[in-house]
DNA sequence: TAACTGTATTAAGACACATAGTACACTGTA
DNA sequence: TACAGTGTACTATGTGTCTTAATACAGTTA
């Protein structure tokens, strides 16, 4: 599904919320799609179950994903996700990397390149999933 | 000079790397000059030594400031920043956020006027600083 | 019932973080 | 030359987080 550096400073927990998110940002996995139980995921990446409910456990408290005990674990379709203080966190994030990039030298044509460029390859299909 | 939160799970001295380098784009902190002392800076903050030496020689591993013994530290010009991989790096980061971003709803317009908002705070004088 | 799911708890070891104390080399100045 | 200030290095110690391991319980599905 994919791989972990187990020699990053980086918890492996953290490794696994990025990857996860990628994946369903990028729709690899869908809305209300089923995630690998905690089980079989820690087989497969041979770690210990507990860290992946560690990174599940934080992926609910993110929104990104719920839990239901006896059935698995599922992606929440993104326009689910609440929005009023985790927009504010991003937008924070992004306010520091943003300057830093600039301050590097990288110019705002290019930032707003790369908006364009990852818009289009992440596909433009969320407006249409609101309510 | 600025706050820490003591009870975060993120470290100290990577707090520090981050409030430093704001000053240091914000240009509160100016090319060439003198950061605090590793002592007096602990003895502001009420933290130890060793911990600003360590946010100190972060600082320094990424070409944000340079150290001379017995003289002290100071704010390395951001032309002088070796770029190629730090480059890199923050786009990499850059582009997981943005993703994030966009998949959280917020629109390529909301990010483009965020950065045209930033380009104007932070100052656009980077570009006649270079040689 | 049986096998699968999430969830919770405790114990142990490894590692990073932070502190404390000490020491050395270098610079600038009285 | 002294002295105070600077960065830098090292050891030791305590603390907390991460990770693993082993169990256990509750709910769902065939």
């Amino acid at each position: 599904m994919f791989e972990l550096d187990l020699r990053s400073r980086k918890p492996i927990y953290e490794q696994l919320v990025e990857k996860l998110k990628e994946l369903m940002i990028n729709e690899v996995l869908k809305p209300d799609e089923q995630l690998p139980s905690v089980r079989t995921l820690a087989q497969q990446l041979t770690i210990n179950p507990n860290t992946i409910q560690k990174a599940y456990r934080e992926l609910e408290s993110q929104g990104y994903i719920y839990s239901v005990k006896g059935r698995g674990s599922f992606v929440n379709p993104s326009s689910h996700i609440q929005n009023a203080e985790k927009i504010m966190k991003v937008k924070e994030e992004l306010s520091k990397l943003l300057s830093e990039a600039l301050y590097l030298g990288i110019t705002a044509e290019d930032l707003k390149e790369m908006i364009v460029e990852i818009e289009a390859s992440v596909g433009g299909n969320q407006a249409d999933d609101r309510n």
